[in-house]
DNA sequence: TTGTAGGCGTTATCAG
DNA sequence: CTGATAACGCCTACAA
């Protein structure tokens, strides 16, 4: 990828094409771009001349110079690029992304944020792409990439964070949501409970989320779903304090586990796991699993986001419509409704891995 | 997507910046591409301004107008766009594609090439967007698109299909997997097969794979493990001309589960199902299950891929190394190794979705 | 219906 | 280390 034209045994040209039958090269171009600016005739012999030529139509990156677009939307979040295809929520979130991309004709490039996180002065990249406009998903509200899509002056929306003034957001209720979840456990008699926790800021800290750290939760959407948690135990007399979470960096099975293992570990250990993902849920019930307990019998676990695995494992969970989410994004990005604020709607959905508090012990 | 540029509050460009402090513009591109060409002072000075401009770098349509390249890679498949979610294997094989392309820094783009079985004289399109190269995931051989690509005279690079000369090769063996598959069941006892069978050209059939469809098979990979299951029939000595074989248009549990219906309904039913995809394998094991046989008692069923699920069912199948194939498609495509042609190995996972043929009937 | 002239924002070349 | 000048390939008034 460093040599600049290997490849070029010259390229065809639009010119090349009005010299090949004589016409100028306005004339080609319009054959492609507007049809009705010439005789059939005529188009069809430019056309076909064209593919005799090697012509393969007007080049991507000049039409983008000089028409100022260029037909591709840019998918930007700050994960890792395969992140895109493994990790279940932001798959169906692509879907919905690409399921509008098709209808609209328009590609879709994936850009990773991750990599934005380097010396100060060196400049911050987007991505090569050129691209009609970006579609944020989930990037803290800190990364430099922020600032930089806002000053590109193309089309932005951001998906679940951050808020930014002026500029479409899709997201959900997430309070609300984590609400309604410590309260759904709280209604079947669990006083104990534990809390394992997405990560609040990108410093890939496992661990204890200390009190000083929930002071500095850059995540919003984590905030608001720890919010969501304590405000329902709160009101139902329990104190906030005495509840136990763990922090992950990662959003997996394997992260899971281990904040399953320090709940079960902790001094109180909880009746009922408050999980802020599917993943982090599945694996916190198989760590349980494996170490005996029967589920919801002994221990009652709820999760979040509702991914197809969740479903098939039975877990109790709080639904997000992933895929509407996307399709939105592509929608308030092309039609431009700028200042418009989505928010889905989410629900719970109860399947076996909740039940009674055990009585007692 | 229509109006050209009612973003542009005037844009910044390098040449803003230049006058701004007073240098020309080739310093300020300097600054950004060859650092040690000025002074430090300098460059600091400069990415200072533009900052403050809010100069977000050269524009990737002009630098690659110029330069030639993008940065970019795209990838090119024959279904619709969201299918790059949803199919498992082909997901896995992005999956590969995304690793690579995340530590060479290159953003990925996404382009179905479905969209190009319009109207003759209407110009075909490989996507809007500008690309380094092109990696052509399991495109028809007839399909326009892959003429085009060839004319667009970048890097390409053709997984599965369809092999062309001098391009760059990577696929499995399609024809020795399937026929290993066969001879498996084969030694289990089995005398009696149906195949279910993805598309063999892309007309949307569903239906009996016919004799005549059969001498028109358009994709290669399906013609080769249909090569592969019935060479094995026939050493045998069976009458490969006996089996029933079912086509379906779309590789999902939906259409296995039909296929599993025709051949259950055919003459002399089967004890054994090879299926092409593990989608329609497990389509398939549930049609039966549901219609009261045992598995692998009553029948056995192989498939094709290894997907995750394919684990979790306990399905037997062709394990192939869907990853590999893209992160070798990466590296063929910027090393740019032309005439290379990699056949990456299969394996044989055995499960409990196939045993001992059933003693009569 | 066709052609002419200018511009899109960068990079590359080559003197200074 | 800096700065003209010429591509890069196409689009778009505007004039013919």
């Amino acid at each position: 990828m460093n040599k600049p034209r290997q490849y070029n045994r010259r390229k065809v040209t639009l010119k090349d094409v009005a010299a090949y039958i004589g016409v100028s090269h306005t004339t080609i171009s319009n054959a492609y771009i507007r049809p009705n600016q010439l005789s059939v005739e005529l188009r069809k012999k430019i056309l076909l001349a064209a593919q005799e030529l090697g012509y393969t139509g007007p080049d991507p990156a000049a039409k983008q110079l000089a028409t100022g677009r260029s037909g591709v939307i840019g998918f930007l979040f700050s994960e890792d690029l395969p992140y895109a295809f493994s990790d279940p929520a932001l798959r169906a979130v692509l879907q919905g992304v690409a399921l509008s991309c098709n209808t609209l004709k328009t590609d879709l490039t994936l850009i990773s944020a991750s990599n934005n996180l380097q010396n100060i002065d060196h400049p911050v990249s987007l991505g090569n792409a050129a691209v009609d406009g970006y579609i944020l998903y989930s990037v803290a509200p800190d990364n430099r990439c922020i600032l930089m899509a806002q000053q590109r002056n193309v089309p932005l929306v951001v998906i679940d964070q951050p808020r930014l003034s002026n500029i479409p957001y899709i997201g959900i209720d997430d309070r609300k949501a984590a609400y309604q979840a410590a309260q759904y456990l709280l209604g079947l008699g669990h006083r104990k409970f534990g809390i394992i926790s997405l990560k609040t800021a990108h410093d890939n800290y496992n661990g204890v989320l200390t009190k000083q750290r929930r002071h500095n939760i850059t995540h919003s959407t984590i905030a608001m779903r720890l919010e969501g948690y304590l405000a329902a135990c709160t009101e139902a007399g329990l104190s906030a304090e005495a509840i136990p979470i763990w922090e992950t960096a990662i959003n997996s099975k394997e992260q899971g586990k281990e904040g399953a293992l320090f709940l079960n570990n902790s001094s109180s250990p909880p009746t009922a796991i408050l999980a802020m993902s599917d993943c982090l849920a599945l694996g916190a019930m198989e760590h349980f699993r494996s170490a005996g307990f029967s589920i919801p019998q002994d221990l009652s676990i709820f999760g979040f986001d509702d991914i197809p695995e969740a479903h098939s494992a039975g877990l109790t969970t709080v639904h997000q419509p992933h895929e509407q989410k996307g399709i939105a994004a592509v929608q308030l990005l092309t039609q431009q409704t700028t200042r418009d604020n989505i928010s889905l709607p989410t629900r719970l959905v109860i399947r076996n891995s909740t039940g009674p508090a055990p009585h007692k012990k």
